[in-house]
DNA sequence: TATGAATGAGAGTTCATTCAT
DNA sequence: GATGAATGAACTCTCATTCAT
């Protein structure tokens, strides 16, 4: 039905489609990758499995737009706030800040992001365009521009920003086993180590 | 029949378990959680599916055993390592160097237990006992008293264990997106990192 | 709502079906039986699903006319030239010369025509009231009137037009496997063959 | 699990696979490509759908193995009488007898050929492997001989060996619209046509 | 112990049809 | 008259599990 991509959409269709997205973002989160079939998507909204089919190209397309919505948000949320930044060490600073804000106030978004990576075998295009390749090499750009400004010391800037996206992303592990957990607190404690670990 | 665990089990039937098991993790690593179908298992010691529900209760019980193998094995690496050392410093060098060794040299093992660790539904019972919770929790633990010592400055435990380990288990993407990664060049990157950050 | 047989059409509704009736016949043309889907058909004009259902009482009743129109016609052509032959062997002549010739001019059409004749299953109604029956049963009495009239010789009548229109259908295959075929040509060994074969 | 395909199969499974087929044979006959479905024919045995699976790598290789089988049958049958003709016109006349006596004897197994040949949707590999084309071709060829050698007149052999097959394969409708047909008799008028018209 | 065989549930997809607007 | 939306049944296929042998 929705062959015609330049085609725009109607109210009702923006409204279904956004409605079934926030379905299947809540049934990843709650019951996984595996326990996300178009049933329980449909079942959640009540309605019969074809409006899924109906609304969205397969199940295929329904995923890889809630990874893309996701990113897409995460991307407006963070990049004025890393982009206003006049320092590398405040880039740095509003990068991992404004990143841990945004898993806090999405965290049921993030979850199901994150089932739909992992989730997706390994012989099936990837639902991320870039995705997360892509987050390891900006950042890695930035610690390498802060180097040659003098501004951060000598260090492999592709490791660093693995181990510092491995750590800001453990945030999701820190909510799953304690969803009170203090998100704040933990972006200060993960900043202070690399701003220490990148200081010349 | 297996259900009973107090039954010795013969000679025979461990080979058997340890091949089924080696397959296990092939596949799971080669094809993902979901392309680990018991079919594909026994297809590749060339048995029928039959042999795998008669040595396991079920897939699950399976699955399980793949994970706590290789937590076992791990443990088995790198207690010696940490226990042998003779300051929290030292102990902290050892953690994070024995467990990158460990990965490094069970890379097929590392990514199949991710696999079935990510895969499994969050409605199942979570294939690692208490597995990478206790991870942190034996790691905060050795943070604290290395605090309480006077060794390590002031910091929150269990947050920088939560990095720490996430930094850690980073690798395993590090290797899948680039399987001649260097290893311990990153583990000594971010030993060098939390060293720093660790410093009172 | 079109059930009532016996409703004036307006101008614009023939119309309507018309273009609905030839979107059929080239959907069927090209992708056969199973991918004529009334979908399909409509998007070939452009216009939703439900215009079809509002024109034909359902998918049935659609290409039933799709065969009735193209044998309909096929009557129109063949009729007066059959009729208007002076014996019984320029009738036989006529017969399957103007039968190649509408083939021949109506290929799209003869294609969709069969792939809903042998498309449609056996539990439901026939898409050519009596059809291709018929058209064997007018030709046997064509024949037999022929025989009767001595210009014929001795032959089961039956048999023959049974394997006279098979010849004459053939020519559908000819066109399928080398849409180049000399139509012409083959009716006029098909001729050759039956004439002698009905001679005295 | 038949991805070995030089294993031979079990006395069961070659039992299984025959009645499987039989089923899918009767099926097709009686409902038609379109109603020929897994279900629909597990329902005929009386097992479930499963089982077809288990046994065929899919619908597709079920739907082949019914033509290919018929085929090879037809083949076996026909071959022997055709090839131990002394004269061209023997030669003819053995293949159409003994064409019409395969078909007369496994008039079921014909519909159903002819069903999956005509349903097979045109964007799909055709269901058997030289098939329909062959025999054409085959025909074809023993014309031209047949000239060559002078007992056949001057005629297009493969318009003729193409009206031959029509009309032979036109049994098939004679026996759907009266299974009491007599198709030696349609066999001998047939020949006798088909004779005088090869007569140089 | 191991196998082949069968089951039955559940997956994603397609489709003719219906209906309010 | 026409549309977009939704339904529900049918389809093929995959899989963990069970069981007689």
């Amino acid at each position: 039905m929705r062959s015609d991509q330049r085609t725009e959409r109607t109210f009702t269709e923006r409204a279904r489609r956004a409605q079934i997205l926030d379905a299947a973002v809540d049934v990843l989160a709650e019951r996984g990758y595996n326990g996300a079939s178009l049933s329980a998507i449909a079942e959640r909204i009540g309605v019969s499995k074809g409006v899924i089919s109906y609304h969205f190209a397969g199940k295929d397309e329904l995923l890889r737009e809630v990874v893309s919505s996701v990113l897409a948000d995460s991307r407006d949320y963070m990049g004025p706030r890393v982009e206003s930044a006049t320092s590398y060490a405040a880039a740095l600073h509003a990068y991992v800040q404004s990143n841990l804000e945004f898993l806090d106030q999405n965290r049921h978004r993030i979850v199901a992001l994150i089932e739909v990576v992992n989730g997706t075998p390994p012989d099936r295009p990837a639902p991320y365009g870039p995705g997360h390749r892509n987050a390891v090499r900006s950042l890695t750009g930035m610690l390498e521009r802060g180097q040659q400004s003098g501004e951060f010391g000598k260090f492999d800037p592709h490791f660093v920003a693995v181990a510092l996206r491995a750590a800001i992303d453990a945030c999701s592990e820190l909510l799953r086993d304690d969803p009170e957990a203090d998100v704040k607190a933990y972006g200060a404690q993960v900043l202070e180590i690399f701003e220490r670990g990148v200081r010349p």
